[in-house]
DNA sequence: TATATTAATGTAAGCGTTTACATTTTTAAA
DNA sequence: TTTAAAAATGTAAACGCTTACATTAATATA
């Protein structure tokens, strides 16, 4: 492979005005860089990443943290977040982590390697609060998704949960339901414990006394909903709504209450969260919220390549907190299009 | 940051000490590795992975070029691919590509910048054969994901699709239907074209004609397969069974039988191929291939270990294609159940 | 105890860049 | 033309690490 060197020899010039040329740093004659470009095209140079990360202490490359449970969502924001920083050239390393003990590690690998210029830490289950106390202390800045609300300086994005859950919880009580049920996501998880709130809230405004037997466990995936839902039509007076953390718990709940020998929505009304591409092609199609993750990883890529500028730059201001909005989209199985 | 140069002054040895010790290379006597890991605990050091880059010139960082499109795989096969080479300390870095040029160039990139241990070029449109031509000069291992066999020396790990296609179609010939129609990926998919000659293959064994109205074009999203769905309708005679080359195709095609007013399996049977969580959660459940995608992902993972290992050790011998078995997954919308 | 052998540690070069500073070349002003 | 100022280019140190080789310390052998 060619260096640097090779390229100021063969182009009859100095390391550091070769430098300048791909670097597009500094004044260099346009016949010397004609020069250069011939010898660079010529043994087909492309600068050792690794040297310049060295020497200029500045890398174009983010790292991302990630939780291995958030696959569902992942991808969506990935491709959000690359399609974002790769216009400014930033290329993106994951270190998936297993665990909470593995998330943190990977984290602080990441940070003293020294090898991203800024780092995105998803961390859903704010069990982990320690993972606050790291990236703060040392220079590499950092945004997270899906966190509470917790020290000063510390940047995340997170989706307006609570809003759009009670607008939801409305939606079913205006429609003539007061025994709704909630199914939860896993239970450290901030996105369901938020939705879990805005659904409490809207009861509780509406005179609405929250019942227990009404709140079941689950964690994300259809199985939990289906599960989840066979134990939540068993309660008396059986609810007549169901509201499901995400998605694709509802698809499984809706199922559960077909395989009980009762209909959605005619017998029991069912709602999602998320907007996943099937809740729109299943019978009945899903009354859910639509989660814009491309979106929410743009919003990332952009919030970090700020706080990277002002690190550079302290007169850059970056928002703290950003609240994606998010909106409802009435299908069928929240039953609202037979009343009429 | 503290360096490796703080951590030999904290400890009294030299940087050479230090370096043994941490990367386990060379003998050091117990009392001195006990000094040293007492340092770097004491300075929190971890080493500057761009230095060590530099200098050994081996990376722990896998690079990943993948096409924007294949967002429905890429998480499941990420998680696999992480899960493998994070055990032995590898990371991943990512490069998504939004066409081919840039797809290619990403590659280059990579490779180039010497900033990656290997490489998984997932390139399912096989369009780009000057992919093939890239890496194979340059020293860095690559492992290719769907890609038609072409150079030898070149890894390659594939799905069965043709074998499992023509058992598909088999399982429907068996069920009476010779009206089947098929409902293909992107144009220039790999795996749509395997499975859409699979498809071709079992109905030439048994006899049946090949019905060029009976091949619509689809792009792998719910949309295409409800429209792609709508034309096979329309066909005279009408088709008896469709052949979807994925699941959302399938799940959109089911969507436009009803729709239409007909029923799925009675009127016409629907097959998908994937086995996407939703398939078993919908009505009729959808018969489907499952593709394991998270095993072929750490299948990936252990054969550019391999590759890497390889690198260093000629005789180390590595696999030039892996198929990875799948399995059909009968359920209800193929009709077997109607049948006794 | 003296010597040979082996184990442990240290020294210093070099990996491929960038960049402050020095030097040379070009252009402008006198 | 000569000289000053500006532009272009070159020189060389440094980034933090690994490792071949040199040196020193510890142990075994005579």
């Amino acid at each position: 492979m060619a260096t640097i060197i090779d390229v100021a020899k063969l182009a009859g010039v100095s390391t550091a005005t070769v430098s300048r040329v791909i670097n597009n740093t500094g004044k260099v004659r346009l016949a010397t860089r004609k020069k250069v470009m011939k010898a660079v095209n010529e043994l087909n140079f492309s600068p050792n990443v690794s040297a310049q990360i060295l020497q200029s202490k500045q890398s174009k490359t983010i790292g991302m943290v990630f939780p291995d449970a958030s696959s569902l969502y992942f991808s969506e924001i990935i491709r959000g977040i690359c399609n974002y920083v790769n216009q400014f050239g930033f290329q993106i390393i994951i270190g998936s982590a297993h665990d909470e003990e593995e998330e943190l590690k990977t984290a602080v690998r990441f940070l003293n390697g020294h090898t991203v210029g800024g780092l995105v830490i998803m961390a859903p289950s704010s069990k982990n609060e320690e993972l606050f106390a790291l990236p703060i202390n040392h220079s590499t800045p950092v945004v997270f998704i899906s966190v509470p609300p917790v020290k000063a300086g510390t940047t995340s994005v997170v989706l307006d949960n609570f809003k759009m859950s009670v607008e939801m919880t409305n939606h079913l009580i205006k429609l003539g339901h007061r025994d709704i049920a909630f199914i939860h996501g896993s239970s450290h998880n901030y996105d369901s414990r938020r939705r879990y709130a805005g659904y409490v809230k809207a009861l509780e405004d509406n005179g609405i006394v929250i019942n227990p037997e009404y709140s079941v466990e689950g964690n994300f995936t259809e199985d939990s909903g289906y599960e989840a839902c066979l134990k939540i039509i068993e309660v008396t007076p059986r609810p007549t709504a169901i509201f499901a953390a995400n998605d694709a718990m509802a698809i499984g709940a809706i199922e559960a209450v077909k395989d009980s020998g009762l209909r959605v929505p005619e017998n029991i009304a069912i709602v999602g969260f998320d907007d996943i591409s099937t809740s729109q092609y299943m019978t009945p199609s899903l009354t859910t919220v639509k989660v814009p993750l491309f979106d929410l990883g743009q919003v990332v890529g952009k919030t970090l390549l700020q706080k990277i500028d002002s690190n550079m730059d302290r007169h850059i201001a970056v928002a703290e907190r950003i609240v994606i909005p998010l909106e409802i989209v009435i299908r069928e199985s929240c039953g609202c299009h037979l009343n009429h």
